[in-house]
DNA sequence: TTGTATGCGTTATCAT
DNA sequence: ATGATAACGCATACAA
């Protein structure tokens, strides 16, 4: 356990003024090319390690943010954190990363975690059974920016990086009516969350601009746990009269529902045509592929980090205050699991 | 930005020293319970916030562990993650976790990152690209402790929480071979990684006790990427005689196979049967399902912090020094994609 | 361009 | 059971 390394050793090994050193090592402008040179290489020869905790105690500034996701599991998320990451590692930030599972207790743990461990910034995407920002007020008090992407919050003026919910809704059904559908089942998850609200609204409106009467019964919520598939598919099937698009607001629920339904003897798409969403790698795997609407993961990442940096750095205070939604693009992919009439 | 609270100010406002706020907060044995009530209070009331850097700077424990595993997207890596995040909260130790995306350099700047952190201890799953330990000298050298799990380091001298791949490599094919497949195929990754080395030698092992030699033209090693698949099929198809059993290091790649081969023609498991690893999701979505071998992802996550833990507290300095491999059980599960006999 | 002095908020040490 | 004091390593205001 060898003795750490100080500027104070540094400037006296160099017969330099702590002060200098410290500058030098911050690349602060002020200091001779030559001297800093050989403050640089005395550094590297010594092992010397910089101290965040001195450092963040002196400054108040963390250089950490903390990112919180439902679940860490999906391809979507992964791309999400790979975007944050590479933007933070540009400007020297540091990611701290936890997952609610879903979980609004567990969120609310997280939240708190990273208040404690005093995080410049906070990047969310919100847990499926969150029902309140309560949560969220430490840090709005402190004034430390909040960050929404994917399920954001609405009413707590922070910034959001979503895709537009909405239309992704209306052109997966869309896609579904002009392939012939005119019994569409519509599986989502907590209607509290913005990502569904939106699809739903979607999907209402994409039947009301084809004349067909929304039908709440054929509107279903789920968890989406593995053990509520099979109550997806029950009910699927016991809609009546028959129901022949289902479109599931979610890929690896949407990939189990063809399984259980090709299982039980109906023919996808030919008897109902599936539709899910996030374009996750299962989508593909699934036979028959299934169509799905493409996330902008890796970009949302990039988009919400480089917000929250600008903000960071004071070179945006004007706009971020007036930027409430970042809006992505997004794209319905067609495959095999809706195509009813190729060409 | 409201001013922050100090023990200074709670002190202040009842009286006492800071001395005795600190150690109140911390939970001190030698407090008064009357006064240390008082203190909880009074910090509640006043907004307290614990200065993590502060209290960093002067006791030198960060209470921070870093984790870095290959690749965040997988329900095993999530559930290790999980399992460790359990562990760490019980102990009050906050996880800082990174993705190395399987690329060796990436692995070095996240254990660099983690190293200026001043984690007070380190979980490593290696990537795939690894080719050497250099990067973890420094936290040997400072005798902060590196622990790794499932792809482990050698040589180094650190505790691993792996399950026997040896024996999982052997069940897998002694059960294709039960399943009367003769030729066996066997795809995995970099060689220089323990687990796909030692499922390896456990296909060998398998092999030889049915007197069935090794051929090495039945052996690939691939890079498990989105690309490399057909690359896999290709070679498969190739092999003269034909394949009869397949067996992939990797679920996701493996069902990828199966995909293919039966866009093909190839009928699974009568024509080859396809064995995965790992039980990932997809190998219950694949059809037919594949035969793979569970991980214990949770649990191997809660072992491997455990271990940590215990040797930050110093309980078990002795033990861990001596503990060189924990080994977890895990299991066959044979399903569809590899049964031919059904009985 | 460089240096001096001070403080950030906590905990360790020694004392009472 | 409680307190006084110093120290952790760095950054900054001010001075030169």
């Amino acid at each position: 356990m060898s003795e750490d390394i100080t500027i104070y050793d540094i400037a006296k090994d160099l017969g330099v003024s702590p002060t200098t050193v410290s500058r030098a090592l911050n690349d602060h402008p002020a200091v001779n090319a030559n001297t800093k040179k050989r403050i640089y290489d005395r550094a590297g020869q010594l092992g010397y390690r910089f101290n965040v905790f001195a450092s963040s105690l002196r400054s108040k500034r963390t250089n950490n943010v903390g990112v919180i996701v439902p679940r860490l599991n999906s391809s979507f998320q992964s791309s999400v954190l790979a975007g944050m990451e590479k933007v933070a590692n540009e400007a020297g930030l540091n990611l701290i990363i936890s997952q609610s599972l879903e979980s609004f207790e567990k969120e609310i743990a997280n939240v708190k975690t990273m208040y404690k461990s005093r995080v410049d910034g906070l990047l969310v995407s919100l847990a499926e059974k969150t029902t309140s920002y309560d949560h969220f007020k430490p840090f709005l008090d402190k004034k430390i920016p909040v960050l929404f992407f994917d399920r954001v919050a609405s009413g707590l003026g922070c910034t959001g990086v979503v895709i537009d919910n909405t239309q992704a809704g209306y052109d997966a059904t869309a896609h579904l009516l002009a392939q012939g559908c005119t019994r569409i089942a519509h599986v989502l998850g907590n209607p509290a969350v913005n990502v569904y609200a939106d699809r739903l609204k979607g999907y209402r409106y994409a039947l009301m601009d084809q004349g067909i009467a929304f039908d709440p019964e054929l509107v279903l919520h789920s968890a989406f746990t593995e053990e509520a598939i099979d109550a997806i598919v029950d009910w699927v099937m016991q809609r009546n009269p028959k129901v022949t698009g289902l479109f599931v607001s979610n890929d690896s629920a949407a990939a189990s529902c063809i399984r259980i339904l090709k299982k039980r003897g109906l023919r996808i798409p030919q008897d109902i045509a599936v539709v899910g969403f996030n374009n996750e790698i299962i989508s593909r795997l699934i036979e028959p592929n299934l169509t799905t609407t493409n996330y902008p993961g890796f970009e949302m990442g990039e988009v919400a980090m480089r917000n929250l940096v600008n903000h960071l750095d004071g070179q945006s205070d004007g706009l971020l205050q007036k930027t409430n939604m970042i809006t992505l693009r997004s794209e319905l992919i067609i495959r095999e699991s809706s195509l009813r009439h190729p060409g």
